[in-house]
DNA sequence: TTGACTTATGAGAACGCTCTCAATAGGATT
DNA sequence: AATCCTATTGAGAGCGTTCTCATAAGTCAA
């Protein structure tokens, strides 16, 4: 079954040497046409494929490149959806590694980088950090070439792409100031995570530059789940001093959000207006369509791997990050306040 | 930057054979404890890592399984996940294909398994094709094991893991039948792809089974597609010969006809039941929750991957289908016609 | 002390390819 | 006719492992 047939067979049929296989199959310009045919002739018949683990070893890279992700994250899919397609366009396959279980440790993408398996990795690792681990610097100089995902977006000594979560949430907030919302609260997410400390952090720098008071009342952190937005709404709902909208920093909390609202007897966006993030398939079908940024995660993707190419074409070549801008989608969950 | 550290280097340093060190890599029982700690203090000092290529190319094998399948479709990402998830337990890494990209000619899964990347392969082809193509049946004795997902589950040369489409359905049929439906449309998807036509065929056969007519102009073809099935809901409200039920061969379809109904002033489930096929996210969210089939995707992935590590192990085993149920979820868009 | 046997280690081939360098042939130049 | 070029091909090393086989050292019985 296994047994190959390999570039020293096709040689011999084609009463040629190996290196002149080699030749053909590399497409060197020196071959005379005769024997390029020959050599063609003899692969064809012996359906020969060149061993991409062989060549691999002498070359010292396998074109492949690694996307290290959460892959258990519904917003996850589009992005590799994207790197397979355009890493495949480039000749490069795609491998996968989930953060839940190869990659262990915090930052074990060094095993993947290490074992000579890939020539490049995209690495999308949810933590925040404040500022570029020294571990990760030191990394730089020793493995595989690597770009960040959604992370390190303004350390300059990084290669990063990905959605500029400043930008996003000034958007939502803007376009709430514009409604003349003035008591906007937050449903953040765990800000351990990239994107909920980021959230939080970009919608009181955007209310503060609206003019609008924050009020740490109105902020509540709802673990980017459902559930927690639910009870919290409710329990809002009891107080007095209520919000007139209320941004979420996630579909899934928006929606939690809007089931409480109507529970309540209250309507969206008459009573409360809810403006959610991610722009899940679902937000467009619920009952009352979601007003929410929509991230251009497929770019993400796309550019991730165009900035890798270039960086594995020129290792030497300074650090770049790439932010993308998202999009506000304006549905129906938004309105002037009542009042 | 690339230039890794070898054996070679660990043997200098640790004063032995690189024999010796592999030897202490791959576990031997017969090394000393004291040359043992030596070679392992050696790789820690000079940071060694294997080179997975290297070994790749003498054992012939690397420790990689690709998945071929249709990466747009929503349905593919659970898949994915847990394909990840059991190969990465058995130390396998997990390359990513799409049947849209690399995979351009119908049965070109040939080229990934012919260059030797990957030890074995999970293929998920939409493709209906009524009994096995004899090129397929070429291939299996060529080039390294492969395991069709959703496909082929009634071949008996074939290993295949997959959801029974014929039990699924059934259970759709007879949540209705049991409900005292006797009109009961359905809107299936593109017959030319396994689950359009054998949805559709089950369904048929579910019905004559349960002693209810089939009736040709409660049957629409969807394409899959929320606006076609919309329309066509239209349509029929139209008339007056509408069912009572529609089971909607995926929940999209559904979520389509649950929009035309309301349009019309119309309510699900008192004026018409809808079931769906698929239990997205989506259909518990939806206005009249959805009573949909949920396909055991996640245990899909993983018996997948047990059935390919089994031939691996053995690829002079006899080829196995393994057809897994589908869970029938009642939500509240099926109840008793009004009548 | 010797030979047989076991055990721990080393030397070197092999995996299938690419790449460097040498060799050959034919044509142009002197 | 001798020399030099150029264009094409061949021979062989090397990539970093594993694996087979040989070797050296140690153990034990005679």
């Amino acid at each position: 079954m296994k047994r190959s047939v390999t570039i020293k067979d096709v040689a011999q049929i084609a009463g040629v040497a190996h290196t002149t296989v080699s030749r053909v199959i590399n497409k060197d310009s020196r071959i005379t046409q005769a024997t390029c045919d020959r050599v063609r002739r003899a692969m064809k018949k012996l359906d020969y494929q060149p061993n991409l683990i062989a060549r691999g070893l002498v070359r010292n890279r396998t074109q492949v490149i690694a996307l290290i992700g959460p892959e258990v994250a519904n917003f996850f899919l589009p992005i590799i959806r994207s790197v397979a397609e355009s890493s495949a366009s480039r000749d490069y396959a795609m491998m996968l590694f989930s953060t839940n279980t190869w990659i262990k440790e915090a930052m074990s993408f060094e095993w993947v980088a290490q074992n000579w398996l890939v020539d490049g990795m995209l690495v999308y690792n949810l933590i925040h950090h404040p500022e570029v681990p020294p571990e990760i610097i030191k990394l730089k100089s020793r493995i595989s070439p690597f770009v960040f995902i959604n992370k390190f977006l303004r350390e300059p000594e990084m290669n990063a792409v990905g959605v500029d979560n400043y930008h996003a949430v000034n958007l939502a907030v803007e376009h709430l100031v514009a409604l003349d919302h003035r008591r906007i609260g937050i449903f953040y997410g765990d800000v351990t995570s990239v994107d909920g400390f980021e959230r939080k952090d970009a919608f009181e720098k955007a209310l503060r530059k609206a003019g609008v008071p924050v009020d740490p009342s109105l902020e509540f952190c709802g673990m980017w789940r459902d559930e927690d937005a639910f009870k919290e709404t409710l329990r809002m709902l009891e107080g007095d001093a209520r919000p007139t909208a209320i941004f979420c920093a996630n579909d899934i909390m928006a929606i939690g959000a809007m089931r409480a609202i109507r529970e309540k007897g209250l309507s969206v966006p008459r009573d409360i207006s809810l403006v959610g993030f991610d722009d899940l398939e679902t937000s467009r079908y619920i009952d009352v369509p979601l007003t929410t940024i929509r991230p251009p995660l497929a770019d993400v993707g796309t550019r991730s791997v165009e900035l890798l190419m270039d960086v594995l074409k020129d290792p030497t070549r300074p650090p770049q990050q790439i932010a993308l801008h998202a999009e506000l989608i304006v549905r129906a969950s938004t309105a002037k306040p009542a009042g």
